[in-house]
DNA sequence: ACACTCACATACTGTGAGTACGTACTCCGA
DNA sequence: TCGGAGTACGTACTCACAGTATGTGAGTGT
């Protein structure tokens, strides 16, 4: 049955590349390695990491475990295959939305709608947000999310900072970067979780522009924005 | 080494209540329990959940595996004694830390310091934050959180809400909370992974107390108290 | 003092990650 | 075009470990 609705990502002839590195050897290659990831993202999605055998794995795949273990180290490698993808695609989602935004309120704004989307989707929350930290560790974890997820909010964060002419260093950035990406994930979680996931969304928009109302309160010295909500 | 480092955990022949239940096979009983707990403890912390055997648990406590099973359904239920014990222990210490405090502001303050500490010992990262969501789901992982440390994050919202005479229904109560336990988790992790815990848990005092500043100043319709500290 | 059951111990089974080794096909140079 | 080498797998195994079935002796109510 999960086995049934993973079927058809397989077979998959891939389309010969007359262009670089080599011919079809290659091609087929990487279609086998591609298949085995897509598998694997469904299977540890559904049914986590550790419920999910490699058996299974290859048998979704079409494939064997000599496949497998040629192309991967072993069951944690896939894993980070995985897990490096879909963070990878989520942070592209995040950028895409926030990329041609000037205005840096605007843009945060922009940034917090594409994350809450984002951890609404049931791969990232299973793979990135719970199975992570377990399965790679919490250094190797970190360091992923560095680069991808939580450099995205560094960055709108040092447009905002910049707009309101504030002087932080290096390590005070990194400190209320952290602590918005926190925020945010958790308030994520918590509207992956509600009954009602567009009111949760709202509560949650409102929320943090209420703090970065009181952010501007403070910038330029009057209080305004009751409601938090920087307009469209 | 690991084996001889909790071997003294164990033997410990229990002092035999006179009081309720029963006589010394309770007695017994409880403390065996105790001693697999202990262990499992030790050995999750260090190694973590899928590298800890049971049999490697049961060794440490001085018994066997049909102990082991006769007071725990499984290896995952051992977890879950060992992660509600650790969860208590982390909350009452915080709630020991803003017990007495009238002020809501000191209160934050004191209840934010408790926190970092607490998120500091790696017993708590390893088995709450990291191990945690992945072992026992999602699900299960935020009912016990609910009724400990982030119900202790919701109490002192609330004081500091009616403080600023500030009026929320329930769910934004609630979203409130969530992000800032968020925040905190997130920046506790940032105080545990650096290098210098004191300076990097100062920053996070002075960014957090940041944004309750903001808050302040939108309450009172006055912006002061630039570096974000409220007096000691 | 007798039955009973609680608190374990022992011995086994099943499953699943990882490994050793065999093999067919492809690519490249002569 | 023909080998020879290396790649991309497949097959068959091992080993570790969670869980189970069953035995047993000491403690407890009557």
């Amino acid at each position: 049955m999960a086995k049934s609705s993973v079927s058809k990502l397989v077979p998959k002839v891939p389309s010969l590349p007359s262009v670089p590195g080599a011919g079809r050897r290659a091609a087929y290659s990487a279609s086998t390695q591609r298949a085995l990831v897509d598998v694997a993202e469904v299977l540890f999605t559904d049914h986590g990491y550790a419920n999910t055998s490699l058996d299974a794995i290859v048998a979704g795949a079409q494939v064997t475990k000599g496949a497998l273990y040629h192309h991967f180290s072993g069951k944690q490698a896939l894993f980070e295959a995985v897990f490096e993808r879909v963070e990878a695609e989520s942070s592209k989602s995040i950028q895409k939305a926030i990329k041609n935004q000037k205005d840096p309120w605007v843009k945060a704004r922009s940034g917090l709608r594409a994350f809450l989307a984002v951890v609404q989707e049931s791969r990232y929350r299973r793979i990135v947000v719970q199975e992570g930290p377990s399965v790679l560790g919490y250094e190797r974890y970190r360091e992923q999310e560095e680069r991808s997820t939580f450099a995205t909010v560094v960055e709108i964060l040092r447009a905002v900072l910049e707009a309101g002419q504030w002087e932080l260093d290096e390590d005070m950035v990194q400190t209320f970067a952290r602590i918005f990406f926190g925020a945010m994930s958790s308030a994520g979680e918590s509207v992956a979780g509600s009954d009602d996931a567009e009111a949760a969304a709202e509560r949650v928009e409102v929320a943090i522009g209420f703090i970065i109302a009181g952010f501007q309160a403070l910038a330029d010295g009057g209080v305004e924005m009751p409601t938090g909500i920087v307009p469209d």
